[in-house]
DNA sequence: ACATATAGTTGATAATATCAATTATATTGA
DNA sequence: TCAATATAATTGATATTATCAACTATATGT
């Protein structure tokens, strides 16, 4: 069915995320503490939601909880969040930054807002607010 | 920096990708020829450029040339495609759909056209079509 | 011919994803 | 109360994909 328009989108969106993960690869593997990406989105998603539990952050970044569950092992003996048990709900895990992991964040925080700022270089303003717009209603709690 | 739209953006794009990556998993998986996600963005673009060479398909999809080497060998094995070499360069590898690969990349087109139905389904057709031509801006050959 | 550049490949390793099974706690309903 | 079921987190085993450095072969330019 040529002239679908999912073939050109799925090509946009993985080849856009794969030229981020480049942008983002090496400045920070060169932190003082190493992240891979992924680790950042993850430290971030703390950083505005402190509490959140690992089937959140799962469910939030469409990953799965297992390899969460490693991440968060290696991000806590790294000193960077801590584990709290939900005192409501003795299963849930309720994980929150350590002062270490706020600083390692927001460094992630700035490296993500150069890579973004190369990948958005020809978006102006007004279209950087419609693609996120475009990009929140595909995702499946609208955040 | 709150405020900064790169944060939500990043989120929102490796979330929809993550999403789509497991959308896409199972079914291709289930083929009779057995697929990755990033398979069928390889055998897609021969399809629609036929004779692509691999640093061709590496640049535009954002991926590590090594790592397409082995994929195409994977590919080549399994009768997909074919490997030619240019007759007015002898570096470069040109590659081709077989008849089965053009059969299995039909296979995987239509797999992601339901993973985006999926995935688009709050957006109308006005939406996607701003979509597909935010994220083309972002990408550097502007394809 | 020489130096340099590019396309492809290979090897070694690391990072990430996937799926099944397990444990611990909650919740439900007879 | 207690058994049955559901959910959160974890673990083990494995597969997939990515990364980086070296290497070969062909091209290009001087």
């Amino acid at each position: 069915m040529p002239g679908n328009i999912s073939d050109p989108l799925s090509e946009a969106f993985s080849a856009t995320l794969n030229r981020l993960r480049q942008l983002l690869r090496e400045p920070l593997a060169a932190l003082p503490v190493p992240l891979g990406p992924p680790d950042v989105s993850l430290l971030l998603q703390l950083s505005s939601r402190p509490g959140s539990s690992p089937q959140c952050l799962a469910r939030h970044q469409g990953r799965d909880k297992a390899q969460l569950t490693r991440k968060i092992k290696v991000l806590e003996a790294q000193g960077l969040l801590r584990r709290e048990s939900d005192p409501e709900d003795g299963r849930r895990v309720c994980l929150f930054l350590t002062e270490q992991g706020a600083k390692v964040a927001s460094d992630g925080q700035r490296i993500r807002e150069q890579a973004f700022a190369s990948l958005l270089q020809n978006l102006d303003g007004e279209e950087r607010k419609q693609l996120l717009h475009l990009l929140k209603k595909c995702l499946p709690d609208g955040s």
